[in-house]
DNA sequence: CGTAAATTTGCAACAATGTTGCAAAATAAA
DNA sequence: TTTATTTTGCAACATTGTTGCAAATTTACG
């Protein structure tokens, strides 16, 4: 994965092509996501940070991050809201999926399936499709 | 959909059949499950019966409902949660979804498409899957 | 490098959403 | 009808998300 050093060069030309502002916050939440190889909610920037940010930082630097196509949301069944780093093919206004996602009932991980496809669906007569969320939960490779 | 009589006498007994005592706030819940084509939110309870319930009762009574596979959720990517009404093959603690379900992107709405089966998942090695939750979002035959 | 302009952050205050305990009310059982 | 059980509504609280604004940080530029 790289030399820390290298890590933060690579956030930092992430936020430049952007157009952010690199700051300490952004940085250390790109860090988050790439440290982690699964969905993170909310909750999971001030444990993992150790309250180190503002609670309204979090919530206004993931929604800069979604608003640049930086990270995706994956659907859940609760009210948590989980996020993952998108793959370069995601831009500005312009996401979709192309990947499934995988809950583990054992871990509670969320994490994107990128080798997998979302399959093709035949809809009833009148419907239009835009985008496939694909949410399979089960047991993942790490828990059996 | 037969008269209001038929209606709630098929409601009663579908609580009955949960082993439910038969309230007026469940057996209006469960109208506004059959009379709406979609899937509910919280906040449309209290919307659509004019506040005549508790908040608290209306969270206890969806987590009844849930409990007892009267309704599925449907997985979101912001915080709310929706419900649905589930077919008969859905029993206590048992519930799987053999469909799919389809978010209209212009008024909103969630629906299932009970027609439409969720498509097999060929998952990485490793990987094992209990459940499959499919949603796709676009333009539904309504809003064309 | 140092300064001005632009952006981002943190705080305070608030709004919305979800939870728990308990007494009163409604329902079911006898 | 009476009693036992279940459900409801209230109050109080916990958690989660939002907004305005001043202070701090970052960027742009000489």
């Amino acid at each position: 994965m790289g030399t820390k050093q290298q890590i933060t060069e690579r956030i930092a030309s992430i936020l430049r092509e952007s157009k952010l502002s690199v700051t300490e916050t952004r940085t250390k939440i790109l860090e988050l996501f790439m440290k982690s190889n699964g969905a993170l909610e909310h909750s999971d920037f001030e444990k993992l940070a150790g309250q180190s940010f503002d609670r309204v930082t979090v919530y206004r630097t993931l929604q800069t991050f979604l608003d640049k196509g930086i990270i995706h949301k994956i659907p859940t069944t609760d009210t948590s809201v989980r996020y993952a780093l998108c793959k370069s093919e995601c831009s500005e206004h312009d996401h979709h999926d192309h990947h499934i996602h995988f809950k583990c009932e054992e871990c509670g991980n969320t994490i994107c399936l990128d080798e997998t496809d979302v399959p093709q669906i035949q809809l009833p007569k009148g419907y239009a499709a835009h985008n496939v969320e694909v949410v399979v939960s089960g047991v993942c490779k790490s828990c059996k």
